[in-house]
DNA sequence: CAGACGGCGTAAG
DNA sequence: TCTTACGCCGTCT
């Protein structure tokens, strides 16, 4: 009862609610595309997947997280951006790959090397591409905003179509968004700033269009002598 | 520990 | 334009 080593291990806050803090628990709620199935920790959501099979949920929870999961009784809220997550399991250059994903504003998008060069490993965008691929809390962290270096949507989770739902739910412009793929267009610059932005950059979007300059690479902007957006930083 | 495996990016056919 | 080949790199097995 007194036992001093047991007294000094146990945090004075145990007792009803031990169970919270050894277990994780699951339950569905709903998320921009509908009902999903959300795990959480006592720190945030840990794990985020299609309602599909929850028998799959949990042996790939238990897989990864290596954390016993039980049903939630109680009534978890919608997920959206500003839903806490606990990355723990996770390692530093998944956290690294998540957050910047995570500034990504809304109905905006940024390429794969984009996030590349963000997390300050330019050359591992493929890996990027396999974290996201993995990403344990889809639409909490917006992994749908990644795209191809060209502007196509590129791979998704749960299907191109839902990435492509998604952003348009958030107010991207897909038929811009397209045409400047077909164009071959990567950058927009002002030829009164001589500043070039990635397309769905909201600066970007505010250039008029007599003073619009279009162009299919960095290093064309930069022959231009045009710098990077320091908002968007597109590279270059 | 070596090798396989990708939501990528680019060049080349 | 579409397809293929290959470099790239963090994880998983």
């Amino acid at each position: 009862m007194s036992d001093p080593l047991l007294t000094r291990l146990t945090p004075p806050d145990v007792g009803k609610d031990l169970a919270d803090r050894v277990v994780d628990t699951f339950a569905t709620t709903t998320g921009p595309l509908g009902e999903v199935l959300v795990a959480r920790s006592t720190e945030g959501v840990t794990y985020v997947r299609p309602v599909d099979d929850p028998d799959g949920f949990r042996a790939e929870y238990r897989r990864r997280l290596g954390r016993p999961l039980v049903p939630d009784d109680r009534s978890v809220p919608a997920i959206d951006a500003r839903t806490r997550v606990d990355l723990r399991a996770c390692s530093s250059f998944e956290r690294d790959v998540l957050d910047a994903t995570a500034s990504i504003p809304a109905g905006q998008t940024r390429p794969y090397g984009w996030v590349a060069r963000e997390v300050g490993r330019p050359a591992a965008v493929r890996a990027v591409g396999t974290v996201l691929a993995r990403n344990p809390v889809p639409l909490i962290v917006p992994c749908h905003r990644v795209t191809r270096a060209d502007g196509s949507l590129g791979r998704y989770m749960l299907g191109e179509a839902a990435k492509a739902r998604l952003l348009a739910a958030e107010g991207a412009d897909l038929d811009r968004l397209a045409g400047f793929t077909t164009a071959g267009v990567v950058l927009i610059g002002s030829d009164t700033t001589g500043i070039a932005c990635l397309p769905s950059c909201h600066h970007a979007r505010r250039i008029t269009d007599a003073h619009r300059v279009p162009f299919r690479s960095a290093a064309a902007a930069r022959e231009a002598g045009y710098r990077g957006c320091l908002v968007c930083r597109p590279g270059m």
